[in-house]
DNA sequence: TGTACATCAGTGAACGCGCGTTCACTGATGTAC
DNA sequence: TGTACATCAGTGAACGCGCGTTCACTGATGTAC
């Protein structure tokens, strides 16, 4: 059953599918998610992490890096489909605050899905300022569409993603209550106005699925 | 060295100590703090454990309700303090908003320190729906203040909770940075209005502190 | 109030398990001729 | 192009450790008389 060594092109692949998996494993689950669970996830076995990466912290930073350099293609592509920066706004918000996006968290918004963890992470570990530097790279784009003078764009851009992020959270938090529903409502109503809201039949107090409580 | 058996008083004040000590370390490290550190930080060692408690999950609730009645009443006690609701809404959100808050997570609001974590639980787990009901009592506590028709009123305290917790949320991983207090004065600007910021010499875009970047 | 004894809160060793990391081994890959 | 061999990517067992939980034990507490 053994099949050891490889040709160059399939390490390179292997480190990659490592990284990605990792990067969807460690949104799912934290920054706990084992490093064996991320080698079966790429399909190899655990032993061999160690010629791809120096540690799972290493692997950690890495995993966010990519996360981040997904949201950040997503968000350049939906600013990039917009006719104007209101548009884009829109579009970023309404994409954010989705059924999908938060059932979705391995592919989704890694802010939202790491941003805890991170914190808790000791002061030197690589995570944390990869993390930031996401982030920022984040707000400057959602700085960017704001229909501000630029001072006043990015106080406008960190106010926004605090709720984006915020409501995110918590409706993941109350997954499978009304509770969680009327959250990303009222965040994009308040985001957008409460006209604003592009898509068909949705009133922004209606408090849609059982009340169950 | 064995002091073993203790009386009545004693045993239900260390089981308020093992709450306490939980509430505490479950808001600093997350729901994966150990019950041996738990024990330890209550003076007692781990194996009396499931004396008090039938399992870490149902301790990871009660120390849950335990973090939001401590929230509550310190919610409660502001509103009070406070002349009319417009007063008490800015101290409620100033009070929030602080660097102190942000450094103390052990004492601090278990909506912030706990979302990820909870959102990680599987459904039947009785954290979950103690985290929902702590968080449906604060909500309403802020809908309280908000100068709106009731009906806008629950509506509009969602969307602030949720820009609360995302900037606090955002801050922590940031700690350290200039950016983290960066996103508490943009949130605290943005909710209070710009002139309404009560403390000395806070301009909302000042970027104090060392530009690490 | 004083004595005899059952109760049971807390101790600390032990359970099986999964963690991050290391390492001897394997055999296809890549290279030297 | 063909052969001989060094390299090294991946395997799977093993390391020490800490986890949640269990349990035999202890001796002060609380109770029955």
């Amino acid at each position: 059953m053994a099949m050891p060594r490889v040709c160059r092109a399939e390490t390179e692949k292997n480190r990659t599918a490592i990284r990605q998996a990792s990067s969807r494993l460690f949104r799912e689950q934290g920054l706990r998610a084992s490093v064996s669970d991320v080698m079966s996830a790429a399909g190899l076995t655990h032993g061999g992490f160690y010629g791809h990466f120096r540690s799972k912290d290493e692997l950690a930073a890495e995993a966010c890096a990519a996360a981040f350099a997904e949201s950040a293609a997503r968000w350049r592509k939906r600013i990039g489909n917009a006719a104007n920066p209101a548009a884009a706004r829109t579009a970023l918000i309404e994409g954010y605050l989705t059924a999908q996006n938060r059932a979705a968290i391995g592919t989704g918004c890694p802010i939202a899905a790491l941003a805890t963890d991170v914190a808790r992470e000791s002061p030197g570990k690589p995570v944390r300022s990869e993390f930031r530097a996401g982030l920022e790279r984040l707000i400057e784009m959602l700085a960017e569409v704001e229909p501000r003078p630029a001072g006043a764009a990015r106080a406008q851009a960190l106010t926004e993603l605090s709720t984006l992020v915020g409501a995110m959270v918590l409706a993941r938090a109350t997954d499978a209550t009304p509770l969680s529903d009327e959250l990303l409502q009222a965040a994009a109503s308040s985001l957008l106005g409460p006209g604003k809201d592009s898509r068909r039949g949705r009133r922004p107090r209606s408090r849609r699925g059982r009340r169950a409580r």
